[in-house]
DNA sequence: TAAAGCATGTAAGAGGTTACATGATTGG
DNA sequence: CCAATCATGTAACCTCTTACATGCTTTA
């Protein structure tokens, strides 16, 4: 997941590691510790994906390999497994431009769907909850019915991300 | 977090783990595995903050017992620290209804307000990758400003519910 | 010249997951 | 009677965090 990332940021060009993870935060979801991108640099440079060069001051500037570029080709267009998490969907997003369009609404869609199938299951689930005999906690319903309406905007957003595809496609 | 979440749970009424597991899944935020459900009970068991009773078939039903009342009662009223994560926000929020109203609109204010520092960073680094010069890449900016929508809709419906906490306070 | 921020790194541990193993109970 | 679901449990592992240790560079 990191690794993945990682390379993704490299593929535009060299950076170290501070600068990964400032970059990693910036994109908004994911602030990772320097326990976690200093290791992720040192598996990297052992499985040949990136290099280093010494850079300015103590700085190690890392770049990413050819080796490295077919890693992370492979890991993009993996279609992602059942479990997926948001995080990695996030990822996958940040580095879509990567990938041709074709592939992109794919990989658009699916999430599409797998968040439409998991918002039927909440309806469901919220509807039995709602039943007077069940009498379910009133902050527990509040939580369940906000999951379900960020549910929904994440579907029309994702909507509105294969609409635009399809447009520049056209265009 | 989870044995947080699993004494909470016990609070109402004894439970099995599976079930357990079960109940804690129909939150819609947390699908916790059985490899983590069984060792969380039995650590709690060892703790002395639950209590097994053999119940039908194979199911051992646990209850909670005086020390875990407490040790829950203590980890729900404990101020977060600055990095909670969503899901220990949204645990807590499911078991609010066991804290006085006063101390339940301290938690939602606490959560609306590190929400708002945090949107409002996510705005100046929004505005900074909009920028020409930056050229950030397009799924960038729409995951961006997608998380930016989503922590505005958090924050009003946290306001929605302290709003609420004081109707009821007044009525 | 001191504080703040830049920069790299390691060790220990938290907190989960997956895969495996076992077997009872219920419904078509 | 067979499949699905219920039910409990362990071992290996993964991924990331916290806390610690070190030292450079810029700026007020």
């Amino acid at each position: 997941m990191l690794d993945f990332a990682v390379l993704g940021l490299l593929m535009e060009r060299p950076r170290h590691g501070y600068e990964l993870k400032r970059a990693l935060g910036e994109l908004g979801f994911w602030r990772v510790s320097f326990g976690s991108m200093y290791p992720s640099l040192r598996r990297l440079e052992k499985r040949g994906a990136i290099e280093a060069t010494t850079g300015t001051g103590r700085r190690k500037s890392y770049a990413i390999t050819e080796a490295g570029r077919a890693t992370f080709a492979a890991l993009l267009a993996a279609d992602p497994d059942a479990n997926e998490t948001d995080r990695a969907f996030q990822v996958r997003l940040a580095f879509l431009g990567h990938l041709p369009q074709e592939q992109r609404v794919k990989i658009l869609e699916e999430r599409r769907n797998r968040l439409s199938s998991q918002l039927k299951t909440a309806r469901e689930t919220l509807v039995d909850a709602r039943t007077a005999s069940k009498n379910t906690d009133r902050y527990r319903l509040a939580l369940m019915e906000h999951a379900m309406r960020s549910t929904e905007a994440d579907i029309s957003w994702l909507d509105g991300l294969v609409a635009s595809e399809r447009r520049t496609a056209t265009a």
